[in-house]
RNA sequence: GGUCGCGUGGCCGAGUGGUUAGGCAGAGCUCUGCAAAAGCUUGUACGGCGGUUCGAAUCCGUCCGCGACCUCCA
């Protein structure tokens, strides 16, 4: 089952063999958000990716240590202004009381999603200290340098002392000088591709803290660099985040990290691809956005009905991380049938006994091919779909023997409890899902019980050929979006 | 303007130098009191044009279209 693990290295831009520092331990840092509004749904898309990953990773039977840190300072605007303090002047908040109300907001949304908290999940705050220490090493490697209480880093010197920068953003090192964009402050830098690691905070900055060179607070991109090499080391495995975080971010951090420690942080990169809507990039401006908490309502003129988080989860999964999706309500709704028939296939299966056989059919070797090949393609750069499109293989098999069509007989008693166990893993090991859907999952005892009364009563009303009753009952309960099934072995139910 | 990526059947979305992705939708059939669910069968494809090759949707070139990034961004 262990199959040889490949990952998409952006840093390379190849897929690679995955080899970690220490055998069989991972570490790996992924960036995370910022928090000065309600958590996007791009950004969910992101953190459920790596949720997947970290997950496989663990079920691959690696020890991981994830680290996702919290951004409440340094990340600035436009204007110069940080994200924490411009929210809190508008709400009349603190700037903490701002980040902890959406810091809650996101863990909140983290658990619908039924994503695993990380390991670690440091505060950019409440590092202050080992970013200040961090800059010093750069200013004594000479990769750093001091105007008017703010601390730059030399991209220039670094890129010539070193052919690094740029390698991971794929960008050249020419380009950089003929940046033209004009920015706050710009006029202190040697050079516009130069980015502060420290910055004298202006009167009116709320956020302040003291360093060797004035009142000030961090450069967004050094967080990640003090506090990945702090919890993960100076090296590390996989370093992680949303693409569009490549550059600057990714590429300053990783500047940073030769400025203070010498070496290159992370020995594979990945990075996930943006969810887009109607074709479009998500953005407020045009209100071409949607919220999480309106796609588990249907409170949007985007979309014709509400889709629960499950839905939406299962509706990233069908694609690779590494590939922009594309939110559409016709999307959603065919994930949400393919969902149902996943999750009600697996409820199948869990109940299935085996019948003691220990022959070899083509149905039993199909079974086992197919759930080889499930786990190979997962473990070729998560890839979720292909891994998807595997179970959903099996299910007519599972299917076609719980309707009769196909013999219990001819599947071996040990591959039916590999075809349990696949499933279970991957369904709720590895995607995390829940099962919102199938009757009785929930283990909910007072509606199992009536359930069971009502198909009980509607039973009775069919043997006796009361229609008029039996269809009362089916009509009623679909319209309370619940779906009666019949099957050859009696009547199932499930939630729609 | 620069850099990178993409263009697959009605829709979404994988993948590969020659062999079925998968989901949803469609068609036919089976089952069913009628349905639903389920099962079986089935059609439609790789942006245009060149090139490499025994063979390309898959490699190369070019054109068209789309998107992302270029110090707000997951």
């Amino acid at each position: 089952m262990k199959n040889d693990l490949y990952i998409q290295n952006s840093l390379t831009r190849q897929k690679e063999l995955f080899k970690p520092i220490n055998e069989g331990f991972i570490g790996m840092y992924v960036c995370g958000p910022t928090v000065y509004s309600d958590v996007h749904i791009g950004n969910c898309r992101t953190f459920v990716s790596f949720d997947v990953i970290y997950r496989y990773l663990k079920y691959i039977g690696y020890q991981v240590r994830y680290v996702r840190n919290i951004t409440d300072v340094g990340h600035l605007t436009d204007e110069g202004e940080d994200k924490m303090s411009k929210g809190a002047k508008l709400a009349k908040l603190e700037p903490m009381e701002v980040a902890q109300k959406y810091t809650v907001g996101f863990h909140d949304m983290m658990r619908i999603f039924n994503t695993l908290p990380p390991d670690i999940e440091p505060r950019a705050t409440g590092h202050i200290i080992e970013q200040i220490e961090m800059v010093q090493q750069i200013i004594d490697n000479g990769l750093g340098y001091e105007r008017n209480g703010s601390v730059y880093f030399d991209t220039i010197k670094f890129a010539k002392e070193q052919d690094v920068y740029g390698k991971l953003s794929g960008r050249k090192i020419d380009d950089l000088f003929t940046e033209t964009r004009d920015l706050k402050n710009q006029s202190e830098k040697n050079h516009p591709s130069d980015f502060a690691i420290w910055m004298k905070a202006s009167e009116d900055h709320i956020l302040r803290w003291n360093s060797p060179w004035s009142v000030g607070f961090p450069g967004w991109h050094l967080e990640c660099s003090a506090m990945s090499t702090k919890y993960l080391g100076k090296q590390f495995d996989i370093h992680g985040g949303g693409n569009d975080l490549k550059f600057p971010h990714h590429e300053n951090e990783v500047a940073q990290n030769h400025g203070a420690c010498g070496c290159h942080p992370a020995n594979y990169w990945i990075h996930t691809n943006m969810l887009e809507m109607n074709g479009r990039k998500m953005a407020k401006s045009d209100g071409n956005t949607i919220t999480p908490a309106q796609l588990f309502s249907g409170d949007s003129p985007h979309i014709s009905k509400a889709y629960s988080p499950m839905i939406v989860k299962f509706f990233m999964l069908q694609a690779h991380y590494g590939s922009t999706l594309d939110i559409t309500d016709k999307g959603l709704q065919d994930a949400e049938k393919g969902y149902h028939r996943l999750m009600e296939a697996n409820a199948l299966l869990q109940k299935m006994e085996a019948s003691d056989s220990d022959i070899t059919s083509e149905l039993d070797t199909e079974i086992n091919a197919t759930i080889d090949k499930a786990f190979q393609q997962m473990s070729d750069d998560f890839n979720t779909p292909m891994a998807l499109a595997r179970l959903f293989e099996l299910v007519p098999k599972i299917n076609g023997i719980s309707a009769g069509h196909l013999s219990m007989d001819d599947v071996n008693t040990d591959t039916l409890e590999k075809l349990k166990s696949t499933f279970h893993s991957f369904i709720y090991d590895i995607f995390g899902l829940l099962d919102d859907v199938v009757g009785g999952a929930n283990g909910n005892g007072v509606t199992d019980g009536l359930m069971e009364l009502i198909i009980d009563l509607r039973q009775n009303a069919r043997v006796n050929k009361d229609w008029g009753t039996s269809d009362k009952i089916r009509d009623t309960l679909q319209e309370l979006q619940i779906q009666l099934k019949d099957g050859k072995e009696g009547t199932t139910w499930s939630k729609n």
